[in-house]
DNA sequence: TATGAATGAGAGTTCATTCAT
DNA sequence: AATGAATGAACTCTCATTCAT
C-alpha cells in the first residue's frame, strides 16, 4: 500500500544502511532463519518499527543487504581487473585470483547462504540470477579485451568462477583437514590458465 | 513371545527408515526451515509422537536422514568405481563423471542445503566434515590403485569434486542462462584428466 | 497447507464448541476488533495453538460462531412458527414477534456487529448475504402457507423484519429516551399486521 | 501582527475541516479499524502531527468526522423540511423520504459504521444518543406544526425513521437479491403515512 | 507402546502516538 | 508551529515438542 519512504536525509541514508549492515551480518553469522526483525533493529540501533519503514520484510531486507554487498565486491573487483586487463594472460590471472580473495575474504558464509536462499526462494532466485548473469558478461568482455576468445568461454569463464569460489572458500570457513592452501591455490591458478590459454 | 520381537524390531527399522526417507525428500524440496516435523511424520504415515520416539528432534533427522542418503549413494558410487579403477586413467574418468551425475541427480537441493546447513549448525558440520573426509580418503585410495600418485593429490582430488558437484547442480537445479551443458561437461571431464594425470 | 482437523472425539467437539461460544461472546461485547484471540483462547480455557488448530484464522472463527449462533436460534424460530402457521394472521404475527423477541434476546450487540462486519469482509458478506436469503425465502414459504400471498410479498416480509429488528435492538441494547417499549411493539405489531394483510 | 492571525486561524480551520472530510471519507470506505491515521493525513494533505494538534487521537477524529457529517446533513435535511412543512401530509412524506434518500445517499456505510462504533465505545455511544435524540426532537416539532400530534408520536417516528433509513442502506449498499427498490419505497412511503394519519 | 491434540514461546508485522528537529 | 521519522506494544499466526490417553 503505502510506498516505502525514500530517505532523504543523511540520517535516514545512514540508518537504512545500518540496518543493512547489520541484517548482513546476522544473516551471515546465523543464516535468515535463526536471524530475526528485531536482532536486526537492535544490532542497528533502531526499532522494529523503523526497520519496516525502510523496508517491506524480511526478505526485502535480505536481497537488499545481499545484493549491496555483491554490488559493492563486485565493482571494486571489476575496478582491479579493469586496471589489469592488458598485462599478459598469467599475471592477468594470478592477480584476478589474488585479488577475488581479498575482496571476498569478509564474505564469510555470506555466498554459501545466498547460494541456499536462491534454492528455497523463487523471488531471491530471479533477482541473483540476473546479477549473476551480468557478472559472467563483464568477465567475458574483460576476458575478451585481453585476447581470449573462444566459442565456450561461458562454460569456461564458469568453471574458473567455481574454482576460485572454492579457493575462497577453502580459505575462509570451510577448511578441510590436510588441505594444503597454497598448493590448492597453486593448482586453481594453473588450471585456469589452462582452461583460458589451452 | 521371543518370535513376535523380531517382526517388532523389524517393523520399526522400516517406519524409522520411512521417516529418514521422507524427511528427506521433504528437505530437498522444501529445505530444512520449510519443512515441518508434522509433514514429515504425516509423508512417512507415522504420528508425530513415533518420530520423537526414533529421534531426539527435528534437527536429528535431518542429520540421519542425510547421512543415510549420502551412505547409500556413496556406498554405490564406490561400488561402481572400484569395477573401473584398473580402466585407463580417461575411462576411469570418463565413469566417474558419469556415475556420479546419475547417482546425485536425484539430490536436487539437497547437497547445497546442507552445505548451508553446515555452516549454521555446529553439530551438523562435525558430522558431515568427518564424512567428507572419509569420501576424499576413499577416492585417494582408489586412484592410488589405478596408479595416480602425486603429493598434492587431496588437492586435485578436491578441484575435482568441486568440478563434478558444479556439473551436478547444473544438471538439476542451478542451470545458468547461455550455458551450455555438453560443453561444460567435456571441459569438466578433460580439466579434472589434465588435473590427475598432468 | 493443512486441512483442519475434523474433530471426532467428545472432548475435541465440546472444545471447539468452547472457542466458538467464547468467541462469539468477546465478539459480542467487545467487536471483533477489540477480540485478540488469546483472549479467545483463554475464555475457552484452551491455548492460542488449539485455536488454530480448529480454525484457519480470526475471521473464520467469526464466521463459524456467528453461523452456528444464527443458525440455532432460527432453527428455533421456525419451528415455533412452523407450529403456529395455521393460526389466524392477528395471532400468528403476535406469536412471530413474541418469540423473535425471546430467542434473539441473548443477541445483544451480536446482529448489529455482524452487519457492521458484513460492510467490512467481502467473504464475511457472501457468507451471510446467503444464510438471509435462506432466512427470508422460509418466512415467505410459511406466509404462502397461511394464505398470505401477493406479488410484492419479499418487500413486505424484509419491511417487517426490519421492523421486528428494531423493536429487539430497542428491548435489548440500544433504548431511546423517552420511548415507551410496549407502545412501539404495538406499533410494530399492527403495522407488520397491515402489511401482510392490508 | 495581529493582521496576521486571521489567515493563519482560518488556515487551521481548512485544515481542520480538511482532516474531517479525509477522515470521515476514508472511515466510511475501509471501516475506523482499517483506516490509519497516516492515511487520513496524507488524504488531507497534512502531516500526522498535525492531525495531533487538532485531535486528541483517533477515535476524536472519528467522532468529530461523523459528528460535522451529521450535524450538516441533518441541517439540510430540515432546512429542506422545514419549507413543506404545511404541504398536505402525503406530499410532506414524499419529500421526507426523497430528500432524506438525496442526502444521506453517500453516506455509504457511514451510518452503519457508526451503529457498530456506538455499540463498542462508551464515549461514541454518549455523544451520538444526544445527536439521535435532538433528531428525533426536531422531527416531533416539525410534525407537530404540520398537525400530526399523538401520544405515541415519538414511537411512530422512530419507525418511521428506522424504516427510511433501511431504504437507504437497500439504496447504497446493502442491496439484497430479489428485492424490487421501487416497490419497497412505496411500501415504506405507504406505511409512513398510515403511522403517520391512521 | 503409540498417538496426535495441545502447548506456548516466538516469529513477522502494523500503527497510534510522540517528539527531536 | 509544523513535521514525519521513530517508537514499541500489541497483534495474528506457526510449529517443535510434550504427554495424557
Amino acid at each position: 500500500m503505502a510506498d516505502k519512504r525514500i530517505p532523504v536525509q543523511r540520517r535516514s541514508i545512514e540508518r537504512k544502511q545500518k540496518i543493512l549492515s547489520s541484517g548482513f551480518k546476522l544473516f551471515c553469522e546465523h543464516g535468515y532463519y535463526k536471524t530475526n526483525t528485531i536482532e536486526i533493529a537492535k544490532h542497528a540501533g533502531v526499532s522494529t518499527g523503523a526497520v519496516y519503514s525502510y523496508f517491506k520484510d524480511k526478505r526485502e531486507i535480505y536481497i537488499a543487504a545481499f545484493d549491496s554487498y555483491l554490488e559493492e565486491i563486485s565493482g571494486r573487483l571489476f575496478e582491479e581487473l579493469e586496471q589489469s586487463q592488458t598485462l599478459p594472460l598469467p599475471d592477468f590471472v594470478e592477480n584476478w585470483v589474488t585479488v577475488y580473495l581479498e575482496l571476498y575474504a569478509a564474505s564469510g558464509h555470506a555466498l554459501a547462504q545466498l547460494r541456499m536462499m536462491i534454492l528455497e526462494d523463487e523471488e531471491i532466485n530471479r533477482h541473483f540470477s540476473d546479477l549473476e548473469n551480468e557478472y559472467f558478461m563483464k568477465l567475458i568482455r574483460l576476458l575478451n579485451k585481453n585476447g581470449v576468445e573462444r566459442a565456450d568461454l561461458m562454460e569456461r569463464i564458469y568453471t574458473c568462477c567455481i574454482l576460485i569460489d572454492a579457493l575462497r572458500q577453502e580459505q575462509s570457513s570451510f577448511s578441510h583437514i590436510g588441505l594444503n592452501f597454497l598448493i590448492f591455490k597453486e593448482q586453481v591458478t594453473s588450471t585456469i590458465l589452462q582452461l583460458l590459454s589451452g
